[in-house]
DNA sequence: AATGGGACCTGCGCGC
DNA sequence: TGCGCGCAGGTCCCAT
């Protein structure tokens, strides 16, 4: 599920390959995913622009086109976007290979390339749009993690009494951390999911200020966390989840203290975390 | 303000 | 082996 990390990923591969090209063919194949306008409005709108510049803002990729347009791509849980070039969607049709079965949109590039957006789920949304800063959803966005100040982060946290995980999940609190981060940051910084947010010492937020950035920092080093269906742009799986400390490891041992990793249910979530290590 | 549920979806893994 | 069911979670939306 892409978090912050992977979109970030996502938007580092594609500045590198598709930066300039030209958008050449949209072919919709499932137009539940395409939000706005009507996907033959989006399609044939798309067709002939140029890719200038790609953005994130929480878990929001946002392509700037030539026009001045944007295409904002949200993945929810199991959308991908992933490059291939022609000649070898040329070699998997010869060999009937079933290549990307669930790709939603295929966009053809000038450069020999295509893009596929895959989704399983169709939960994913694609729009295209003159402003994204007016989206409603980029409106209620809390800040993001790296822009955020100590100072702001621990007001932040007195004014809530709600439990710290799932506040952390919050978009409105916080952009970009969803259920896997929640749950690293908050064993890197020793924290019980369940704590209420205004109940943490000034050393408990002084840690978690650094950790939420030391993660996220290091999960982008390392291309995000392929867990279910995040690849990169190349398809090939992000290295962070190999990191991974908590999250899916119920009744492992804790790296640390090798008491088994305890799985909770939280706001209709699974929350990771080591009972002895997170008070 | 905070919390809890359902809705949207599909594939997977579990139990029988 | 096969079938049905619950689960996975990002976001919105409604109810309390």
């Amino acid at each position: 599920m892409p978090e912050l990390p992977e979109v970030q990923t996502i938007k580092n591969d594609l500045e590198k390959a598709v930066c300039g090209a030209k958008i050449i063919r949209v072919l919709v194949n499932n137009p539940k995913v395409i939000r706005q306008p009507a996907p033959a409005v989006f399609k044939r709108s798309l067709e002939g622009l140029g890719i200038k510049r790609i953005l994130r803002r929480g878990k929001l990729l946002i392509l700037e086109l030539s026009n001045g347009k944007f295409l904002t791509i949200h993945f929810k849980m199991t959308g991908q976007l992933v490059l291939r070039k022609a000649a070898t969607a040329k070699k998997n049709l010869e060999s009937s290979q079933p290549v990307n079965i669930n790709s939603r949109v295929t966009f053809y590039l000038n450069r020999g390339m295509i893009l596929d957006f895959n989704d399983q789920r169709l939960f994913a949304e694609l729009r295209l749009i003159n402003d994204w800063q007016e989206l409603a959803f980029i409106q209620k966005l809390g800040p993001e993690p790296f822009d955020l100040t100590y100072a702001d982060f621990k007001d932040m946290l007195l004014k809530r009494k709600t439990a710290i995980k799932p506040l952390l999940m919050d978009q409105a609190f916080i952009a970009g951390i969803g259920n896997i981060y929640a749950a690293e940051i908050l064993f890197h910084a020793k924290i019980n999911p369940g704590r209420s947010a205004q109940s943490l010492t000034q050393e408990e937020q002084d840690v978690l200020y650094k950790q939420i950035q030391a993660v996220l920092k290091s999960a982008i080093k390392h291309g995000g966390s392929s867990v279910d269906d995040y690849v990169r742009v190349s398809g090939k799986n992000g290295d962070y989840a190999r990191f991974h400390q908590v999250y899916g490891r119920e009744g492992k041992p804790c790296f640390v203290c090798a008491q088994p990793v305890k799985r909770i249910a939280q706001a209709g979530r699974g929350t990771y975390f080591c009972l002895k290590c997170q008070v």
